[in-house]
RNA sequence: GGAGCAGUGGCCGAGCGGUCUAAGGCAGCGGUCUUGAAAACCGCCGGGCCAGAGAUGGUCCCGUGGGUUCGAAUCCCACCUGCUCCGCCA
C-alpha cells in the first residue's frame, strides 16, 4: 500500500512526529499510529507464513497426483484447504488494520519544516519583506465596489438572480480589465519565468482530489456533480495530478507549469466573511503555478515560485508584503507557505492575494508519483509545490482600489495598457479611455 | 445515451488453467572492440510490503474488488478507466 506519511520515520522517531504535530496544535498520534502498525505487521507476518505453507503444499499436490499417490494427494489437498482458510482469515484481518492505518494517516496534515515559525493563528505569522509603499490619498479611498467607475461594471444583483450569493457579473471596462489581468499574468510567467502554459479540465475524478489532499477530509469545501465529478477549487489539483501514478523521468524535472482556470469553492464555514464585493466568491479565476521537482531542489523551488508571484505584483505596481505562515495557520498539505498580501487602500489593510506552498512528498505519496533517483537508482517520491500567480479577481480589486481617483475613475498600471488596446484608465462611467 | 473492444514491468508488446521464477523489443547501466564515438556482440536490468545488523529470505502485484479451482495474467461476476463506431451537440 501507499502510505500517506513515512511510517518508517515515525517508527524510528515517534517523538519527532508528535513534536511536529504539536507545532500545528495537534495532540500526539504516534501511539495510535504505531500500535495499529504493529498489529498490522504481526498479521502480515502470520498471513505470509500461512501462505508460504499453502504454496508449498499446493506445489506438492500436483506431484502426488502425477505419481498416483492418492493418499498423499488427499492429505495435501486437505492441508491446502486448511491453510487457505487461515490465509483468508489472516489477510482479512491484516487488510482491515491496513485500511484503518491508512484512514488515520490520510487525515494527518503535513509536517512543518523546522524553519516555519511556531504559532497559533494568523497573528503569529511573520513578515519577511515589503515592497512598495501605500499611496498617499488626498481623499478617502473607498472599497472597490464603491468606486464610481466600477459600480456599473460589477453587478452583484444580477449575479444573485442568476446564481445566488457570492457570484458576480462583470461588464464593460471592468470585465475587460479582469480578462487583461489573466492574460498579462500568463504571458509574464510563460515568457519571463519559463513556466509551461497549460490548460486543464475543471472537472476531475474523485481520486485526483485525494491526491492533492482536498479529500477525504475537506469534501465540504468543494462541489460534486451528479455524475461524480468534482469541480476543482484550484488548478493546483489538475496540474499537480498530471504526474499521478507516474514514474517520471528525472531529466524532465523540474516541471514548471502555469494555468489559468475557473475555480469553484463552496465556502462552507466562511458564512458572513467578506460578503460584500468580489473578494470571496464561489466561482473565480486564478492563474496557478505548480512545480514538480526532485527531493533535493524542492525547497529552493519554493523561493523561486514566491518570486514569480511577487513579480506579478511588482509589474502591476501594487504594494505588498510577503509573510511566512506560522505552524498554526498553514494549510493541510503544506510544509511551508508564503502568503503575498496586497495593499487594499479601501480596506486600509493588506489582504491575501497569493499563497505559495511547498508540500514535500506529501501529495506525491497520495498520488504515488515518483522519479528514479540518480544516486540510488531507486524510485523516490517527487516533491510538489503550488502557488497563485495570482488570484485574478483579487488582483482586479487591488488594481481598482490602488488606482482610484477622486472623480471615481481609475488609473491603470502601465503593464496592462497593451492588453487594453492602449487604454490607461477606467472612466467614472465604466468605460475605458 | 446505444453498440463493441481494451487495460501486462520505465515504454512497446507476447501470453488464452500448471517450469510465468511473465517471451521479445526499446530505453537504461556495465563490458568487449575503438584514438574517441557509433555500430556490433556479451552481461545486468520491475515495484510494494514483511523479516533480518547484513548477506539474504518470505509474500503480494498482469486496471480494482470479489468468485470458481488443488492451482488464475489466463475462466466467471461487479466496478473503474480508456479507445472505436453510432446518436446528440459547442
Amino acid at each position: 500500500m501507499t502510505i500517506m506519511h513515512d511510517i518508517r520515520a515515525i517508527r524510528e522517531n515517534p517523538a519527532a512526529f508528535d513534536a511536529a504535530l504539536a507545532r500545528r496544535g495537534l495532540s500526539p498520534m504516534s501511539d495510535r499510529v504505531l500500535s495499529l502498525d504493529a498489529d498490522r505487521r504481526a498479521r502480515i507476518v502470520a498471513a505470509e507464513t500461512a501462505q508460504a505453507d499453502q504454496n508449498r503444499a499446493s506445489k506438492e499436490v500436483g506431484a502426488a497426483k502425477a505419481r498416483g499417490d492418492d493418499a498423499e494427494f488427499e492429505r495435501l489437498r486437505a492441508l491446502v484447504a486448511e491453510k487457505k482458510a487461515d490465509v483468508t482469515k489472516l489477510q482479512a484481518e491484516a487488510s482491515l488494520l491496513d485500511g484503518r492505518l491508512r484512514d488515520l494517516l490520510m487525515e494527518i496534515p503535513n509536517l512543518p519544516l523546522d524553519s516555519v515559525p511556531d504559532g497559533k493563528d494568523e497573528a503569529d505569522n511573520v513578515e519577511l519583506r515589503r515592497w512598495g509603499s501605500p499611496r498617499a490619498f488626498d481623499f478617502a479611498p473607498v472599497e472597490h465596489f464603491e468606486i464610481a467607475g466600477v459600480k456599473t461594471g460589477m453587478d452583484f444583483e444580477t449575479a444573485a438572480k442568476l446564481s445566488g450569493s457570492r457570484f458576480v457579473v462583470l461588464k464593460g471596462g471592468v470585465a475587460r480589465i479582469h480578462r487583461a489581468l489573466a492574460q498579462f499574468m500568463l504571458d509574464l510567467h510563460v515568457t519571463r519565468h519559463d513556466l509551461q502554459e497549460t490548460w486543464t479540465p475543471v472537472l476531475v475524478l474523485e481520486n485526483m482530489m485525494v491526491g492533492t489532499g482536498q479529500l477525504p477530509k475537506f469534501g465540504e469545501d468543494s462541489y460534486l456533480t451528479r455524475e461524480g465529478y468534482w469541480l476543482i477549487p484550484t488548478s493546483e489539483v489538475t496540474l499537480t495530478n498530471t504526474v499521478n501514478g507516474d514514474l517520471v523521468d528525472h531529466a524532465t524535472l523540474p516541471r514548471r507549469m502555469v494555468a489559468h482556470s475557473q475555480c469553484f469553492r463552496s465556502e462552507a464555514g466562511s458564512a458572513g466573511r467578506d460578503t460584500t464585493g468580489m473578494l470571496r466568491q464561489h466561482q473565480f479565476e486564478k492563474v496557478e503555478m505548480v512545480s514538480i521537482t526532485d527531493a533535493d531542489t524542492g525547497v529552493a523551488e519554493h523561493d523561486r515560485m514566491t518570486r514569480c508571484a511577487e513579480a506579478v505584483l511588482e509589474a502591476l505596481e501594487l504594494p505588498y508584503r510577503t509573510i511566512v505562515l506560522c505552524t498554526g495557520d498553514m494549510g493541510f498539505g503544506a510544509r511551508i507557505t508564503h502568503d503575498l498580501e496586497v495593499w487594499l487602500p479601501g480596506q486600509d489593510k493588506y489582504r491575501e492575494i497569493s499563497s505559495v506552498s511547498y508540500c514535500g512528498d506529501f501529495q506525491a505519496r497520495r498520488m504515488n508519483a515518483r522519479y528514479r533517483s540518480e544516486k540510488t537508482g531507486k524510485p523516490e517520491f517527487v516533491h510538489t509545490l503550488n502557488g497563485s500567480g495570482l488570484a485574478v479577481g483579487r488582483t482586479l480589486i487591488a488594481v481598482l482600489e490602488n488606482g482610484q481617483q477622486a472623480d471615481g475613475s481609475v488609473l491603470l498600471p502601465a503593464a496592462l495598457h497593451p492588453y487594453l488596446g492602449g487604454a490607461t484608465k477606467l472612466r467614472a462611467d465604466g468605460g475605458l479611455a
